[in-house]
RNA sequence: GGUCCCAUCGUCUAGCGGUUAGGACACCGGCCUUUCACGUCGGUAACAGGGGUUCAAGUCCCCUUGGGAUCACCA
């Protein structure tokens, strides 16, 4: 009964966003590395803004991402029954109780305390009414302690600690029947045995308020650990004007998992001078203790270069794998031409997503491409097509289209017009792919073999005749 | 405004009283080279400010300043 249990807790409002992702990867690290419990929670008790959607989207970049959870998916909208009893359980006690408190009057109190500069919080008209109202409506408050001070040592910040006449008696019903989030949390997360919350630091505020319901409700109180937030270039909360902020909006743009769990875990947390951490390592090395207190600012440009590490890394074929939706997305069909693993080679190491990779890619499967003017007037002079032409004959009788035998193939051809290498091959490359720019000339007449070669060189003859 | 959190290169960070303040991304140069990249070598760049404590402070304490979170019948 000593493992440790831990949970993410997303509210189903939308797509699993990078914040959230990096929260729920804290978790799965903390409860893999202690050989605990990653138990899933989805908290819909909002039930108008809580969709379907929106729990499949959290589920989708989970999986994604490689964070398999070992109990749930739980939804808060299956335990109003519970909830309802602990409410009827605390009223009876009377560590909570009915406020007939309009929205309307609530509202004007608020406004007025912030008028005059005062805290806007609730003024216990109805704590200490001496008997109910029957048939009018009403909400049910926790009865919140209005003397000493209630503290945690926070795992990542420290002790924090709060004045309990700072907190407020807060709904834990609504009018309508339902419990409010500060409350069902407590109640899942003591039921459920969460022995270590790991959230957002935007929760920090509603830590202690939690933590004396655990002890009204005598559940052991877990521990916690906020991670701080993260910012956008302007040091502003990361939102959809930074960019893109939903987890599977990477996959799209190209990203590997492994990238962002990479990427993810080292904003705002480090292991000494290393940058690069396999799943393995992050789960043998990671503590909460080692994450840093201070928001972090999202950086493009480092997630960038460590997805270039994991494509230059990974394995061809796994990533020809994940190269085809985006080939069919620019209209490629792969069995057109030459097999996508051997263009993965070519391509790895210049490559800093599977997008790039992409259109790196295209020119092998398009036989057919323009050639334009300025490059043909660079390349196409009279000496380049005559060389182009004698490469075309010595390739024709080729048998090994190799490393080692190209290289002679060229040597010996620049050799015999006294050129450099680069004369031949600059021409090549753009009769062969229609660019300045592409993976090693050997690497490409390899790939494309030596009959799609020959014909490509002559084709650009024949078409650029100037 | 109240409460709470935060503060080392542009960015992510190392540092846990004694360091030429280290690494990584980005940036700028050199090298490599058939292009673009990769790689490699080198460079620019930081302890927010002020008080303490101490023989000694980026490291501990306080204040200031500056960021941020939160104050809902949202979560």
């Amino acid at each position: 009964m000593s493992e440790v249990r831990l949970r993410f807790a997303p509210s189903p409002t939308g797509f699993l966003h990078i914040g959230g992702a990096r929260t729920a990867l804290f978790n799965w690290l903390l409860a893999r590395k202690e050989g605990g419990k990653f138990i899933l929670r989805i908290e819909d008790t909002d039930v108008a803004r809580s969709t379907q959607e929106s729990v499949d989207a959290i589920l989708e970049g989970m999986t994604w991402l490689g964070l398999d959870w070992d109990e749930g998916p739980f939804y808060q909208s299956d335990n109003f029954p519970l909830y309802r009893e602990f409410v009827e359980k605390l009223l009876a006690s009377g560590k909570a109780y009915k406020c007939y408190c309009t929205v309307e009057e609530l509202e004007k109190k608020r406004e007025l305390a912030l008028a005059e500069g005062r805290k806007p919080k609730y003024d216990g008209t109805c704590r200490d009414l001496k008997e109910d109202r029957p048939g009018v409506p009403y909400v049910v408050r926790f009865r919140s302690p209005r003397d000493g001070e209630t503290a945690f040592d926070d795992l990542i910040k420290g002790r924090i600690s709060f004045r309990n006449e700072e907190l407020d008696d807060l709904i834990i019903q609504r009018t309508d029947g339902t419990p409010t989030y500060n409350f069902t949390v407590v109640i899942d997360d003591a039921t459920m045995g969460i022995t270590t919350v790991i959230r957002g630091d935007d929760h920090i505020n509603n830590t202690p308020r939690q933590i004396v319901m655990y002890q009204a409700l005598g559940y052991p109180v877990p521990q916690f650990a906020h991670v701080p937030m993260i910012l956008g270039a302007d040091k502003t909360r990361l939102s959809k004007r930074h960019g893109a902020t939903s987890v599977m909006a990477y996959r799209d743009m190209g990203f590997l998992p492994e990238a962002v769990v990479n990427y993810l875990v080292r904003l705002g947390w480090s292991h000494g001078d290393e940058e690069i951490f396999s799943r393995e390592e992050l789960i043998e090395k990671f503590t909460i203790e080692a994450v840093g207190r201070s928001a972090g600012v999202f950086n493009p440009d480092k997630l960038l270069w460590l997805n270039a590490h994991y494509i230059k890394a990974g394995d061809p074929a796994r990533l020809a794998e994940l190269l085809l939706p985006f080939l069919a997305e620019r209209g490629v069909d792969p069995a057109s031409g030459p097999d996508p693993v051997a263009v993965v080679r070519t391509l790895q190491e210049r490559s800093r997503t599977m997008l790039e990779m992409a259109d790196g890619a295209i020119f092998y499967y398009r036989p057919d491409f323009e050639y334009d003017g300025k490059s043909v007037a660079k390349f196409f002079t009279p000496a380049g097509r005559e060389l182009l032409e004698e490469l075309a004959a010595w390739l024709g009788t080729l048998t090994d289209t190799g490393h080692d035998s190209l290289a002679a193939l060229f040597d010996g051809l620049c050799a015999g017009r006294g050129v450099k290498m680069k004369d031949v091959a600059q021409p090549a490359r753009f009769a062969l792919t229609g660019g300045a720019a592409s993976p090693g000339i050997y690497e490409v007449i390899g790939v494309l073999g030596r009959d799609e070669t020959v014909r490509r060189i002559r084709r650009a003859l024949d078409a650029c005749r100037s």
